[in-house]
DNA sequence: TAAAGAAAGTCCCGTACGGAACTAAAAAAA
DNA sequence: TTTTTTTAGTTCCGTACGGGACTTTCTTTA
């Protein structure tokens, strides 16, 4: 189950003869080759380091929040979800998202009709202002990719994209919560 | 410089074929691979499937807010840090990590000196509570990080620490902000 | 020197956030 | 059928968070 200690020295060293270190600051690589969670930080800080300049301007813009953005967002890939879908794809809690929901709705970006088969949830939709705004958004944002992916030939993009598409389809079979015990102090 | 439209299908779709898409939630799928922005979706779904827990986790067990784990993290790989320096390398404001030191002082976790090179700064050492609390942190860290990338091959874990070691590397060389143009609405 | 500019941390303040309790409807059990 | 249990969404409330102003010290320029 576990891996070896020699091979985990090895994952976490990912590669690091080939890379210049005199640019990376010290701290961040410490972080990328002295850290057994060698996955979660580089995650974490591609994760952060994309997120921060989009959100930003999106507030800036549109002033909207995060969760708000996530809402249209995942209208914009497929229209008519549920505010309960939105929450389990995007892992942000419910009232968050009823929040966000309400206030999309007041600005009038989308709009959303009981759905007749369950009284208790509502079908969402963007309006077109709604299109408009998620459109204008994806730009920023796929332009930040590609900045952020230009270090790679297309061929490792292609590979990065499998590779993580992988674990992402695996993720039905994680635990939801965390192994150890519960019983803490 | 931008990638022709068949590409940008290719790297989304990222080897799709290859995976059974039955178990995969519909909007999961639908962000996997009909997303433009395929990297920033597989980035911060895993993200927030490994923080989530995680930090939820370290609340209650030690009742640490993220912000505090983050600066402790940063201080159990090198020691006698500075308050920017965890910032510049987290991506937190200094504000959140100014206050999450006060607390980590309270609790003992951490305790300061002043930089006698720089009157302004604080240097920054784990008590030993302190190291005794992020030792007993990364565990279920590993544990979890280890859960998600079970579905890879040891070959793959190492090809996909490599490549995206590669990206981090890359980080000195993106804009800090948003290419767009700065005068919004 | 002195004066202007930048940098390290702290503080204030408004707000967005998430846990938990709540309502209403649907599903499951009796 | 009625009763219990789950599920969808909202509301309440305390708190953690980040922008921005502030103090102090260091650096730069004149």
């Amino acid at each position: 189950m576990a891996e070896t200690e020699a091979f985990s020295v090895l994952l976490r060293e990912g590669g690091r003869q080939r890379f210049n270190e005199a640019n990376v600051d010290e701290l961040v690589a410490a972080k990328l080759w002295q850290n057994p969670c060698w996955f979660s930080f580089r995650i974490n800080f591609l994760a952060l380091n994309f997120n921060v300049p989009i959100y930003r301007w999106i507030e800036k813009k549109f002033g909207m929040q995060r969760a708000e953005f996530v809402v249209i967002y995942a209208l914009g890939l497929k229209d008519g979800l549920t505010a309960s879908a939105v929450c389990t794809s995007s892992g942000f809690p419910k009232n968050t998202i009823s929040r966000a929901i309400q206030k999309l709705l007041d600005k009038d970006i989308v709009r959303r009709e009981i759905d007749p088969a369950d009284l208790r949830s509502f079908v969402l939709y963007l309006t077109d202002e709604g299109k408009r705004i998620v459109d204008e958004c994806m730009q920023p944002q796929i332009e930040r990719e590609q900045e952020m992916l230009a270090g790679l030939t297309a061929a490792e993009k292609l590979m990065l994209s499998e590779l993580l598409c992988k674990v992402v389809v695996d993720s039905p079979n994680w635990s939801s919560g965390i192994s150890v015990e519960e019983s803490g102090e």
